[in-house]
RNA sequence: GGUCCCGUAGCUCAGCUGGAUAGAGCAACUGCCUUCUAAGCAGUAGGUCGCAGGUUCGAAUCCUGCCGGGAUCGCCA
């Protein structure tokens, strides 16, 4: 049950029935009304702006419309009142009993309470981290990797058919220098003193242990005076870096559907990157020309040549696109095309891409790709998750490759624990900057939004336990407690909490809608703290406890709230994929 | 110089794609622990939503121009 739903359902039926009655132009269109909560509470439980957004084309006054509405919903036996206010709102006020109902109604949706059908089965695929297999993450890619992560569970907790993948850039120059790089570790393995690692090459010493399995796999065999090993020892080198950040990305719960293979796109005979080029040449898009000089940095290898083009200044891009480098391999935009033309013949109708704010640039071009390439009908949306700054007690930590002081994602969830960072990354909206301090994420205080909603988690399973030491005899499941009598629930913190936890499927329909996982761990918060709130003050006045140990009816209906609250904390820390505790340690 | 993002309370940030008197957390001040786990709660104080125009019943939100901060700027991945 989707309680905005349903009152936009109501005002939507009044506005029909006034049409009928000739109160409202027949040909009136109505569906641009919406239901919203006040911010002030005094204004009641919903405010509607129908009478505002009809009154030009009703060619009426907006009060009076709303006047006329206002009869209309007051005859509805679960609305309490209505009243017209400032420029023609109206305020629509329901009884306690349609609250009191919703309860159940939570309760009896269970684990499905909030997952819309809006995705409806829609193939959508995200794709997240695509971190090239060059090395261990580093923290700047673990927002993205979380981001995303959290997005795909939204998405198919919405009804999506999601599909999680990984872009592994394991072609061109770079897994090439990773090929140099670990088979100097290969030669140190058997033996050789290798020295300072060259400049331009990887001098992490984790590529040692590929050196160790290239030795113990092929001897002094690949020894050789030319590169003929390059291909052998690039391929062990970038599956062994790619288990490695399956399991630095595993540590965080992440796991990817699909690793997608740069290379493959011109495997095996095939050449994906021609064929996707091909098909924009068919629409004309492809042309040989010369890109004007790009200003602000003055560099003198600047070479005018004509060169292959894709015109995505004609979708939007500010200058179009060069496809073949001056050595004639393909450029990584030519790649791109191909994969994501790759993603389209795979039938995703949806495509979503995670970048990191240093591939702000590359949004237009992708953009115009994937609308050249399905004739504008496929969408593409790009996320942005801006920098990560990390901090330390304060103090600002910086990183150096080459010192060896970068901080990988490892570092971080070892130290601080996965659910305190998933939740810290997803409690920014994710074009913001972030700062992240070890201090105050490791902390478990109130300063801490994942230990404050984790404990509101914690606290109801608490009251379950000692509600069944007060009351043996009690039921607590939610089909029982749905069943108990939900009219005690009089208190207005009661209700407040209900209300609340009535507005989870609208934050999930905004979150999915503007692919905005943040939204539900603020929202989260705010539902952790209507519970602590309420649950304090059970301290104050004694008969608002939980547990009224002399009056078990008043206490069944007091669990069903906080049981639907735990579902719906539940279901909302599962698709920020952080863990909902039974207790804190 | 071009493009994109950001500018909201002393600090860190929300603000539900245009709604009413702009919110939360820290920090400050005032109360509350023989507790259904105080890892908490209630309250007070704090803002010219960077600036100036425009769009309309209505703007923190949309448009334009400035100011300030950041990212990025053929062929690299």
């Amino acid at each position: 049950m989707n309680v905005f739903e349903h009152v936009e359902g109501l005002i939507r039926a009044a506005l029909e029935a006034m049409k009928a009655d000739g109160e409202l132009p027949s040909d009136l269109e109505v569906s641009a009304i919406e239901a919203e909560t006040p911010r002030d509470p005094s204004h009641g439980d919903f405010a509607t702006n129908a009478a505002m957004v009809l009154a030009k084309k009703a060619r009426q006054k907006p009060r009076d419309i709303a006047e006329k509405l206002k009869a209309r919903l007051e005859a509805d036996p679960d609305i309490e009142g209505a009243e017209v206010a400032g420029p023609g709102f109206l305020n629509i006020r329901f009884k306690a009993s349609f609250w009191q109902r919703l309860v159940g109604a939570i309760l009896a949706e269970g684990e499905t309470y909030g997952r819309l059908p809006i995705g409806k089965g829609t193939k959508i695929n995200v794709e997240y981290v695509s971190a090239n297999p060059t090395g261990p993450m580093h923290v700047g890619h673990c927002r993205g990797a979380v981001f995303g992560d959290a997005l795909a569970n939204l998405l198919a907790f919405a009804g999506y058919d999601v599909t999680r993948e990984y872009y592994v850039n394991d072609a061109g120059n770079q897994v090439d220098v990773l090929a140099r790089s670990a088979f100097l570790r290969y030669r140190e393995a058997l033996g050789e003193d290798i020295g300072e690692i060259p400049e331009g090459l990887y001098p992490g010493d984790y590529l040692k242990p590929v050196g160790e399995a290239l030795a113990k796999k092929h001897g002094r065999e690949l020894l050789q005076a030319n590169e003929d090993w390059l291909p052998v020892v690039r391929q062990t080198a970038i599956e062994m870096m790619m288990a490695m950040i399956r399991e630095d990305l595993a540590a965080l719960n992440i796991r990817h559907d699909v690793f997608f293979s740069e290379a493959s796109l011109i495997q095996d005979g095939t050449d994906q990157v021609a064929a996707a080029i091909d098909l924009l040449k068919q629409k004309g898009l492809i042309y040989e020309g010369r890109l004007p000089k790009p200003k602000g940095h003055d560099d003198d290898e600047w070479e005018d040549r004509e060169q292959i083009l894709f015109r995505s200044t004609e979708f939007g891009d500010d200058v179009d696109r060069a496809l073949v480098k001056s050595d004639g391999g393909y450029t990584y935009f030519a790649s791109d095309i191909a994969y994501h033309y790759n993603k389209l013949q795979r039938g995703f109708e949806q495509l979503i891409n995670v970048f990191g704010a240093d591939h702000i640039g590359y949004i237009s071009r992708m953009k115009a790709t994937v609308a050249a390439l399905s004739d504008r009908k496929a969408s593409l949306d790009i996320k942005i998750c801006q920098l990560v700054k990390l901090f330390r007690a304060g103090e600002p930590v910086r990183m150096s490759k080459r010192a060896g002081t970068f901080v990988t994602l490892r570092d971080v969830v070892d130290e601080v624990g996965r659910d305190p960072v998933r939740f810290m990354m997803l409690y920014r909206k994710n074009d913001a900057p972030l700062d992240f301090d070890f201090a105050k994420v490791t902390e478990q205080s109130k300063d801490n939004p994942v230990f404050y909603v984790q404990y509101a988690h914690a606290r109801i399973a608490s009251v379950f336990r000692n509600a069944t030491q007060a009351f043996p005899s009690l039921s607590t499941s939610n089909e029982a407690l749905a069943a108990a009598d939900l009219s005690k629930l009089t208190d207005p913190g009661e209700i407040q909490l209900v209300k609340l936890l009535g507005s989870f499927p609208r934050v999930i329909s905004g979150a999915v809608a503007a692919h905005e996982p943040h939204r539900l761990a603020f929202y989260l918060y705010d539902l952790a703290q209507a519970l602590h709130s309420q649950y304090n003050r059970g301290n104050d006045s004694p008969h608002l406890r939980f547990i009224d140990s002399n009056d078990m009816g008043v206490t069944a209906a007091r669990l069903a709230i906080i049981s639907a609250t735990r579902q719906v904390i539940s279901s909302g820390l599962g698709v920020l994929g952080v863990e909902a505790p039974n207790a804190m340690r």
